[in-house]
RNA sequence: GGCCCCAUCGUCUAGCCCGGUCUAGGACACAGGGUUUUCAUCCCUGUAACGGGGGUUCAAAUCCCCCUGGGGUCACCA
C-alpha cells in the first residue's frame, strides 16, 4: 500500500492544536499545499494532539477552519478522511504501541524509570557542561531490572537508544548537508509515562505509514531532524526528504510571538483582511515569484511554484506591507463583489456584538456608532488628553502597563480577563473603577460602552495589545 | 554555554548557483511634488543596502576561509 503512494508527492502539515489557529501553521501550510499542486502530489492534513494537556478539539476546530478560509484544501485529513488515517494522532495510539514495541524488542529503544526530579537533579549539575542531554542513567538496565521495574508499576518512559559514535546526517532541500556527531545527540523520550507517544515518534510513524515523501516544516525542527532520521533506520525505512522553511520574525528578529504581533489568523479575519491577500503576502515571506510579481492569485502561486525560489533568510513579518496588499485587493473588487465581502464580513461579528448592543439599542442605526470600536483601527487622537477624572498620569501608565504584560499570555475569554483586571486593580491598590475606566477609554474609546471583558474578547488579542500600546505612547507625551 | 541555521536599503526582496552587463533593480514605509472641493486613490521625484577582514581572480554582492552579528534548539511541548 504505501509503495505505491511512494510514487508520487505527498506532503503534510501537522498542526497541534494546543492554541489558536497560527499564521506559522498557514504559512507553512502555503508551501506545502503549492508544492503538492505543483506536483500533481497530494496535501494530507494531520492533526497533533499527542500533548493530552493542551490539546483541545475546539482548537481543531478552528484550525480547519481557518485553512479552510484560506482556501488550501487538503486531499486526506480528520474531517474528510482518506486511506491512511485516522488524521488524528490520539486515534492512532495503538498503531504507536506497536513500533514502540517494535524498537524495544530490537533494541532500538529502553525503557527508562528515572523520576522527573532525578532528570531535574541531573540537569542542574550538568549545568555548566555542554553537552545536556539525558545522561544514560538507564540505558544499561538488565532484562531482569527492567521487569522488576515494570511488575512494581514505576511509572517509565521509552527512550530512543541513540548510538555514542559516528554521525547522523540529512541531505536539507535549501541549506545543504546538515550533519551532527551522534555523540551530541539526545536519548529522545518516545513513550511519555502516560503511554502517549511524543511528537517524534508519532509524526516518523505517521510520516512513514502515510507515505509523506517531503517534510516541508519550520526551521525550528532542524535540531530535532537527526532524531527523527535514526528513527527511521531504526525501523529500517526510507527517509524522506526533508525542507526547513525560515521562521516569521518579530521585528527584533526573535521568532514572531503573539505579544508582538498577531499570531491568531483569528485577527486577520477580524480586522477584515482577505484571505487572497494573506496568502499573497505569506507567499513574499521567503519566497519571490518570477519576475518580481507582487500581486498573485493562490493559482499563480502554485502554478509557478518551485522550492529553489525559497530563500533561507528568516523574513520580518510587516503588518504594514499585509495592510498595503490588501488594500490593492480591495480596490480591484467590482462593487458587487465588495458588497458581498462586506454583508458576510459584518454578519460573523453581529451574534456577538448585538449580544452587547441590543438592549442599548433604539434604532438600527444606534449599532453603529455604539459598536464602532470593534473596528476603529485609530481609536484616540490623544489618550493623555481624555483620560477618566480622578485618574492620574501615574495610575493610568500602571494600569495600562500591568495590562499589556497580562495580555500578552492570559486567557482571551471574559473569564480570563476579569482575572487579570481583577489582579491588576490588587497589585497597583487601585480601585477597580479606575482600573475599568482608564481600560474603557484606553480600549474602546469612550467613557459609556458596553461591559469591558464582554467587549474585548470580541476583538482580538493582538488588536487589544495594538491599542494598548497606542495609548500608552500617548501617554509618554505627557509629563508626570 | 554545546550543537545547528542564517547574513543585500528601516522592512519584504531581485541579483548570487553559471564572477564582468550592478555607478546594485523593484515593492512597503518615509520625505517632497502633481491630480483631487477635503481625504483616500493615482502619478512623479528623492533618501536609503552588498556586516567586517582576509584570500582566489585581470575582475567578487556573486567563489573560499576567518571574525562579528542575529536566530533556532538543547522538555515525559509540539
Amino acid at each position: 500500500m504505501v509503495d505505491k503512494k511512494l510514487d508520487s508527492v505527498r506532503v503534510r502539515i501537522a498542526p497541534s492544536p494546543t492554541g489558536e489557529p497560527h499564521v506559522g501553521t498557514a504559512y507553512v501550510a502555503l508551501f506545502n499545499w503549492a508544492f503538492a499542486r505543483k506536483s500533481g502530489g497530494k496535501f494530507i492534513l494531520r492533526i497533533e494532539d499527542t500533548d493530552r494537556s493542551r490539546s483541545r478539539p475546539e482548537y481543531e476546530a478552528e484550525i480547519l477552519r481557518s485553512l479552510r478560509w484560506l482556501g488550501l484544501d487538503w486531499d486526506e485529513g480528520p474531517d474528510i478522511g482518506g486511506d491512511c488515517g485516522p488524521y488524528r494522532q490520539s486515534e492512532r495510539l495503538e498503531l504507536y504501541r506497536e513500533h514502540m514495541e517494535r524498537l524495544l524488542k530490537a533494541g532500538e529503544a529502553y525503557y527508562c524509570f528515572c523520576t522527573p526530579e532525578r532528570l531535574e537533579r541531573m540537569r542542574e549539575e550538568r549545568k555548566g557542561e555542554s553537552f545536556r542531554g539525558y545522561d544514560g542513567h538507564c540505558r544499561g538496565l538488565s532484562e531482569g531490572q527492567v521487569r522488576e521495574n515494570l511488575e512494581r508499576n514505576l511509572p517509565y518512559v521509552v527512550r530512543l537508544r541513540v548510538p555514542r559514535e559516528g554521525e547522523t546526517a540529512f541531505e536539507d532541500m535549501l541549506r545543504g548537508r546538515v550533519c551532527w556527531r551522534n555523540e551530541e545527540i539526545d536519548d529522545q523520550v518516545l513513550l511519555k509515562s502516560d503511554g502517549f507517544p511524543t511528537y517524534h515518534l508519532a509524526s516518523v510513524v505517521d510520516d512513514h505509514s502515510m507515505g509523506i515523501t517531503h517534510v516541508i516544516r519550520a526551521e525550528e525542527w532542524i535540531s530535532s531532524t537527526p532524531k527523527h532520521i535514526l528513527l527511521y533506520r531504526a525501523f529500517g525505512w526510507p527517509v524522506p526528504k526533508f525542507c526547513h522553511l525560515s521562521l516569521l520574525r518579530n521585528r527584533d528578529r526573535s521568532k514572531i510571538s503573539k505579544r508582538r504581533n498577531p499570531c491568531s489568523l483569528h485577527y486577520y479575519r477580524k480586522v477584515g483582511i482577505f484571505p487572497q491577500a494573506l496568502l499573497n503576502f505569506l507567499g513574499l515571506q521567503g519566497y519571490s515569484m518570477p519576475q518580481e510579481q507582487e500581486i498573485f492569485s493562490l493559482e499563480e502561486f502554485a502554478r509557478d511554484f518551485d522550492v529553489s525560489r525559497i530563500k533561507t533568510r528568516s523574513p520580518v513579518f510587516d503588518l504594514e506591507k499585509l495592510f498595503h496588499i490588501n488594500g490593492v485587493y480591495l480596490r480591484s473588487m467590482s462593487r458587487e463583489r465588495l458588497v458581498e465581502a462586506l454583508l458576510s464580513y459584518t454578519r460573523g461579528w453581529l451574534e456577538g456584538a448585538l449580544g452587547l448592543a441590543q438592549e442599548r439599542m433604539e434604532s438600527l442605526g444606534d449599532f453603529f456608532p455604539l459598536m464602532a470600536f470593534l473596528w476603529q483601527r485609530e481609536l484616540v487622537g490623544d489618550f493623555g488628553a481624555i483620560l477618566p477624572k480622578r485618574v492620574s498620569l501615574e495610575e493610568a501608565r500602571g494600569v495600562l502597563g500591568k495590562a499589556l504584560e497580562a495580555y500578552g499570555s492570559c486567557e482571551w475569554s471574559v473569564e480570563g480577563l476579569r482575572r487579570v483586571h481583577g489582579e491588576l486593580a490588587k497589585a497597583l491598590g487601585l480601585k477597580k473603577g479606575k482600573v475599568f475606566m482608564t481600560l474603557r477609554t484606553a480600549l474602546l474609546g469612550k467613557l459609556g460602552t458596553p461591559p469591558l471583558e464582554e467587549s474585548l474578547v470580541l476583538m482580538d488579542r493582538f488588536q487589544v495589545i495594538q491599542r494598548l500600546e497606542g495609548a500608552l505612547g500617548c501617554l509618554e507625551k505627557w509629563d508626570v
